[in-house]
DNA sequence: CTCGTTGTCTACCAAATGGTAGACAGACTG
DNA sequence: CAGTCTGTCTACCATTTGGTAGACAACGAG
């Protein structure tokens, strides 16, 4: 694929995870480019194709990022550190990233069904890291599960609802991000601790 | 207004709370009524003064049970347990109220600045809330709006992303909610606790 | 009975959207 | 040089969308 697949799939992975998938036309895409529609329906032959693409690409993004986290980093609350400041690298750096990941869970089709597929042994994965912290007493018993689900929302939902934040009158900018940061992940450990 | 307005206004907070808002179409909206689109133009003047109309009830109808919630209950912990009750039932009984707030957050147009509005003197007195129970010890020092912005976000995320609790093998049904509640209520307590 | 009001409908319309067909230019290959 | 392949473009098209214009029926008031 020479270089115009490649720049066709980064806007549209920008644009569906910001403005969203409905909202997005191939149209706009391809004005974004300097390019017409129809190389883009070159590049893919549907709107729907391009998406399942952008997907793809998203969560091999995500996942390589969270594999090296939860394999590089030590035990205990540390290696929670550890995934945290990845996703929290990616709102802050990939912020449509995330954003694509919450609009193909609202969108409920078969991509996101995909999507889960892929990231579903990273997710069982650190569900039983959280098991086996349990079991050991460096973390709060409870339903690995669940608790998994409650640390991705709560981490997904501070990087990704800059509305609330705007309602909330937090500035944006470097030292407030740092801020939030910290919150975050004094929040998380005492959520976690046992 | 007769009861035609009300109803469309109702089926559009649904369908604008789940499928999104450029998704939605005025004729989605009338076909699920029963009745023509013109029906709703004639209500509505157009699809913008619909949203805001509907953003206007949702935001009416939290603002009411939060400020009961807010009111009523004991100090400390207990009050915000008696906040996340209130905004658990309504993820699960209304569910597409929370999927508009979300919605409108992404909008990010005029009417999200007047839901922002509208929330504001909530907002505020959750975070002086919060402030003064930090003073009295009850809670974990930190930055009072910060601390607001995680429960919201953990609260709302595990609201709304039905999407990664299918990805979670997460069972949906009554009980296995009552664990999800209990399960959350323990994680943002231990966050919050000093 | 007549007349204005109200609410819904049929009939359109211009713009935008996803998608098809095929022309055409350049580059590589025999 | 002829021919094929690749990538982009112009020209359309059917459908959908938000929105306008106006007919029409029900109905309460004078």
């Amino acid at each position: 694929m020479a270089r115009t697949g490649d720049r066709i799939l980064d806007e549209a992975l920008a644009q569906f995870g910001t403005r969203g998938y409905e909202a997005t036309s191939l149209d706009a895409i391809a004005a974004a480019l300097g390019v017409r529609k129809q190389t883009v329906l070159y590049w893919y032959p549907s709107k729907q194709t391009l998406l399942d693409a952008a997907i793809a690409r998203g969560a091999e993004e995500l996942h390589l990022a969270l594999d090296a986290a939860l394999g590089g980093a030590g035990p205990g609350l540390d290696r929670v550190d550890a995934v945290m400041r990845v996703v929290f690298r990616f709102a802050v750096r990939r912020p449509e990233l995330l954003g694509l990941l919450r609009e193909v869970s609202r969108l409920g089709d078969a991509a996101a069904i995909d999507l889960g597929g892929r990231l579903q042994p990273l997710l069982d994965r650190a569900a039983s890291f959280l098991g086996e912290e349990m079991e050991a007493g460096t973390i709060r018993r409870g339903d690995a599960r669940l608790v998994l689900l409650l640390v991705y929302s709560a981490v997904l939902g501070v990087s990704t609802d800059l509305g609330a934040q705007r309602a909330l009158d937090i500035p944006a900018g470097m030292a407030s991000l740092a801020r939030l940061r910290r919150e975050l992940f004094a929040f998380v450990r005492a959520g976690l601790a046992p």
